[in-house]
This record gives C-alpha cells, sequence and structure tokens, in this order.
DNA sequence: CGACTTTGACCTGCGC
DNA sequence: GCGCAGGTCAAAGTCG
C-alpha cells in the first residue's frame, strides 16, 4: 500500500525518454529526518500536513484519486514516498527539505551527478512504463531531487534500493483511448484480510467500489478485476485492479476517472465491502456493531473509535459536503487516518506473514507489468533507531520487524 | 430486498 | 477489413 502512483496520458504515450510527470517526493518520516515543515503524525490526528499544501491546488483535483493531495487514501502524501503529480510545476517540496535517509536507502541516488540525479540501472525505461507526457520527468524530494528519464536512463530502481519502477508494454498502452489513468501498486491484502466471495484477494481503500468485470489478460496467469465507484451514483470514477505478474504479493490498480462527490462517509465506504470477510478478532467496542457493514470497520480499527458512527445521516452529510467544500479550496480536510493507518498495517502484517520465510522480500521490478513503483521493506530500515517513540517511525520499524505489528502497538498504546 | 459478484456476450480500439 | 485483446454490459446468482 502506499507504493506509489503515476499519471499515465495514455494519449501522450510516446518514445521512451519523454516522460515527464513531475514525481515528488513526500515528506515521509523518517527518524531523525522528519521535515521541519511538516507534522505528520497520523496518529495524533495532526493535520498539519493539509495547511501546508500548495496554495494554488495546482497539483491537486478534488476527487482524483492519486492526486496531491488526494482523497484516495491510497494517496495520502504521509503514505507514499513519492507523489506523482502531473502538473509539471508544483513547488514540490521546499528545496532545503533533506532527503531522508529513508529516502536514500530507497532510492539509488547518486551524489555525483548532480542535483541529486538518481541513477539507475538497466532496466525497462519508466517513461516507456508511466506514458510519456509531454513534461519531463522527474523525482523532486528531499534536496531538489530530481530524476531525469530519457531512453535507457529512465528510473528504474535497484532491488536493492527498495523502490523499483517497472515498465507496461506501449503497445498496450497506446490502444486505450485517451484517458488519464494512474496506477498503484499495493501489498496485496492477505486472504483473510479482504477477499471476494470469489476468492480474488482486492485491497479496500475508503470509496466503495462495485465490480462490474473481470477479464483474464494475456502474458498475465491473473484476471484483472474492473470496479466501478459505487458511492455515489453518476461517479466515473473506476479501477482496475489485478496482480503483478511476477510478484502475486503486490496489486497493481489503475485508477481511472475522478470521483465527481466527497469522501463517502465511512458508513458508506463499507458498502460493498463485508461480504465474504470472515470476522477477526478485534477489540472493537460494541458501539460499533450496530450492523453488519460495521464489522469491516471493526476488523481494521481495532482500537480506534469512529467519530462518525455517533453521527446520523444528516450530520454526516452534511460533514462530508464541509469537507468537500474545504478540499475545494484547499484547506485540510477530516480524513480517517486510523482507519487507513490500521488498513495499511494489516495489509502489511499479511504481507509480512506471507514473506516471512524470505525476510529479504524486497519487491521485484516488473518489467512486463504496468507502471509501478514500489518499495520494500529495506526502505524502512533506515535510521530506525531503537526507542523511537514517533509512531509512523515504529510503523516503519514494524514494517522492517516482521515479528509482529509494532504499527498497532504505536497506534493502540 | 437491496446491493453485490459472477460471467458470457458484446463493444471498441489498435495492429497487421 | 479482420482478428485480437481490453473494457463494459447485463442477466443471473449470491449474500446478509
Amino acid at each position: 500500500m502506499f507504493c506509489s502512483l503515476f499519471e499515465m496520458d495514455n494519449n501522450n504515450y510516446q518514445q521512451a525518454g519523454d516522460l515527464t510527470d513531475v514525481i515528488r517526493l513526500s515528506s515521509a518520516p523518517v527518524a531523525g529526518h522528519f521535515s521541519s515543515e511538516f507534522s505528520l503524525d497520523p496518529f495524533s490526528g495532526d493535520r498539519q500536513l493539509w495547511s501546508h499544501l500548495p496554495a494554488d491546488n495546482s497539483s491537486m483535483n478534488f476527487g482524483d484519486p492519486l492526486s496531491f493531495p488526494t482523497r484516495d487514501p491510497f494517496l495520502l502524501p504521509h503514505f507514499s514516498p513519492f507523489n506523482f503529480a502531473s502538473d509539471g510545476g508544483g513547488e514540490g517540496l521546499a528545496a532545503d527539505d533533506q532527503p531522508s535517509n529513508l529516502l536514500s536507502h530507497m532510492l539509488q541516488i547518486s551524489p555525483s551527478s548532480g542535483d541529486g540525479v538518481i541513477s539507475t540501472p538497466p532496466c525497462e525505461s519508466l517513461a516507456t512504463a508511466v506514458g510519456n507526457s509531454p513534461r519531463s520527468t522527474s523525482v523532486r524530494g528531499g534536496g531538489g531531487l530530481v530524476l531525469p528519464t530519457g531512453g535507457s536512463n529512465s528510473l528504474c530502481l535497484m532491488e536493492n534500493s527498495g523502490i523499483q519502477i517497472s515498465s507496461p508494454r506501449n503497445s498496450a498502452n497506446k490502444r486505450r483511448k485517451s484517458q488519464v489513468k494512474k496506477v498503484v501498486c499495493i501489498p496485496a491484502p492477505a486472504p483473510a484480510n479482504s477477499r471476494s466471495s470469489s476468492g480474488e484477494v482486492v485491497p479496500s481503500d475508503l470509496w466503495a467500489w462495485r465490480k462490474y468485470g473481470q477479464k483474464p489478460i494475456k502474458g498475465s496467469p491473473y484476471p484483472r478485476g474492473y470496479y466501478r465507484c459505487s458511492s455515489s451514483k453518476g461517479c466515473s470514477a473506476r479501477k482496475q485492479v489485478e496482480r503483478s505478474r511476477t510478484n502475486p504479493n503486490m496489486l497493481v490498480i489503475t485508477y481511472t476517472s475522478e470521483h465527481n462527490h466527497p469522501w463517502p462517509t465511512q458508513r458508506n465506504a463499507l458498502a460493498g465491502s463485508t461480504r465474504s470477510h470472515p470476522s477477526r478478532t478485534t477489540t472493537a467496542t460494541t458501539a460499533n456493531k450496530t450492523s453488519p457493514k460495521h464489522e469491516r470497520i471493526n476488523d481494521i480499527l481495532p482500537t480506534t473509535t469512529i467519530k462518525e458512527e455517533e453521527m446520523d445521516e444528516d450530520q454526516m452529510t452534511d460533514k462530508a459536503t464541509t469537507t468537500n467544500d474545504n478540499q475545494e479550496e484547499g484547506d485540510h480536510q477530516d480524513f480517517p487516518y486510523d482507519l487507513i493507518f490500521t488498513e495499511f498495517a494489516d495489509q502489511m502484517n499479511d504481507l509480512e506473514h506471507d514473506n516471512n520465510h524470505d525476510h529479504n522480500h524486497h519487491l521485484s521490478a516488473d518489467p512486463l507489468n504496468n507502471n509501478m513503483l514500489m518499495f520494500s521493506n529495506h526502505g524502512f530500515s533506515a535510521g530506525n533507531g531503537e526507542g523511537s517513540k514517533d509512531p509512523f517511525l515504529e510503523l516503519y520499524d514494524w514494517a522492517e520487524n516482521s515479528s509482529g505489528s509494532l504499527f498497532k502497538e504505536a497506534k493502540g498504546g
């Protein structure tokens, strides 16, 4: 989860080397390397982050699941060390933001290449992968980290760097009609965590999605599921979910179109996500068990009070509307941090479980798959000194430590 | 009963 | 124009 996101404009797919989407590094909290600008303690409910978002909203798009900032939980800048925006002119991070150890570990950075240019190993070009928009591709973050991609020197991260970006086939992309797509690569939830009735593991986010189709994909042993937003009638947002053909532990989610409505209320967000969801041991309060649809929230919020559950429908609607307004104004918004982080923890924990026989479970590149950027636990290991009290650091530490859900401990206190 | 998933059929874009 | 592959539709079935 929260690995990466790309914006692809299929209309502009060209030859490798033209990729220009701006890739922004969010200020991923790393031990001793917290950005001085952002306060990113999701557990304390600190939302100062939003107040630091670009004032012009140039890279924001309401309802855009992958914009920065975004209403999509996958895309919270907290979670993704990278944020890919398409504005090409966003301010990104302040020039004096220092690259974090985390990022340094995640990215293979060549200090000699100037401007923090990341050297890329010879592999299929990200430009080919992400689509080749007319803008120049760069990754910014830390000290103005820039990733020019072009020709064979496109962005591709070594396994040991913790992040890898793979490429899809250009031909397949060209075939699709003009449409902006954004791709997120996330660890696949464990079967017990989120599974459709067919047994296919599907990730959950706060949008309500309704599956409307599934197709086998040529060259991939895994089918692709097609989902549309069911949070609101008339919403054209869609997403495609498929497993990476080379790393079944990873899901590649392609978002298409945008939501034309505010974040669903947590209640609405549960729609369609309760089926075949086995009960799990939780410490949820009984107040959250008023209906079957609350079961999922309990699953992923074992120790969290769900404030909105105490609101009536009107209040929730008003809240959502207000949130929407705030979003469009570039103001901070209410966001269920707890929900997302716990979900993330669960999924990462499950993934960890799946891979605990391979402690070095870096995520392999998938040159045949869609554009992906992934990070592995290697990326979480940087600077995680013992005794870190920052919950986010502990999250990373937890991700590094396969012994259990440190994240939950940090959260639950 | 409503909302969901499943799945075969159909539609569409693209390469040859 | 044809065939392929991806994307969508919609009827039927499932579930709580």
